[in-house]
DNA sequence: AAGATAAACGTTACACAGTAACAATATGGA
DNA sequence: TCCATATTGTTACTGTGTAACGTTTATCTT
């Protein structure tokens, strides 16, 4: 399936089987092609726990692959992974999450620690079932739902 | 109050006595000034009618007043308009929108039209209290919260 | 009213975020 | 194998936002 990775031996971030091969059944069922430089952005990401801006990103495959990286290799990686949902992106801080569970695509909504940076990934029904109310009252057909949280986390406080 | 307006007749974009005036007491109760530039601002994008971004504002501002402005200038007016209450960003876009009702500070949810670019602001107090009981069950110290639905407003359907 | 103090403003230069256009390469199917 | 398509690379660019520093303006005190 990977054949580039097997010619060049691109080097990609260490990265569990159990993501690996989610992420290759993603993209199966999706007809979506898991290439080595998407794995390894992915897998960079799974491997940065924080959620990583794009330059972030750059910079940590520069050093992996010890050479230089152009932004719109990264930003077309990034939409590849967010479009099959593996990586979801961050608004409020312009920045990118490998998302929990990618086998079942989903709305999420955020915890965004001021202090440490962690981010929480939560799913309330309820929350997404009283957003639609309000949406139908509005005539409004929603198309994306963007909920997150800004403040101290748990452990920092 | 406002003394350089009346030195140099700085050029502002129409704002109704209503606008003004709430402005004004806005930043009377918050013993923060409202300067000519500031208010231009202000002024300006409520004649916008919709969210426009910094730049987008520079335009409008460069236009009205026949000059140069740096991008820090808006910024500024832009960091100041928002402390306040009297503007908010709209995190999904990066741009700047007037608020319905500054007289009460309060957490705001959009409704963001991708096909007219209006916005639609919106007060849930059943919205606010549910994510007030998640972010309660976390242990999280909320700051901010951001909620911001992308979709088709009615009239675009 | 004059000077001290702090806030606001202006200027230059820069860092970070994201995209357009086009060429080169790799992939999957007839 | 050859072809159509998808992916990647390269260069250059637009848009978003900030740092550092100096100047002007307003407010407070005397």
């Amino acid at each position: 399936m990977i054949k580039t990775a097997e010619k060049e031996a691109l080097a990609v971030a260490p990265i569990s089987a159990h993501w690996r091969s989610l992420a290759e059944e993603r993209c199966k069922t999706l007809g979506e092609r898991l290439t080595a430089a998407r794995l390894g952005a992915y897998a960079e990401l799974l491997a940065g726990k924080r959620a990583l801006s794009a330059y972030d990103l750059i910079d940590k495959l520069e050093k992996r692959q010890d050479r230089k990286i152009a932004p719109l290799t990264v930003y077309r990686h990034l939409d590849f992974l967010t479009r099959v949902g593996l990586v979801h992106r961050i608004e409020s801080t312009q920045s990118y999450l490998p998302c929990d569970h990618p086998q079942h695509p989903h709305e999420s909504q955020y915890l965004l620690c001021t202090e440490c940076g962690s981010v929480e990934e939560v799913h309330s029904k309820k929350l997404e079932s009283t957003l639609d109310r309000i949406v139908d009252a509005h005539n409004f057909s929603p198309a994306r739902a963007i909920i997150e949280v800004t403040g101290v986390c748990q452990d920092c406080q």
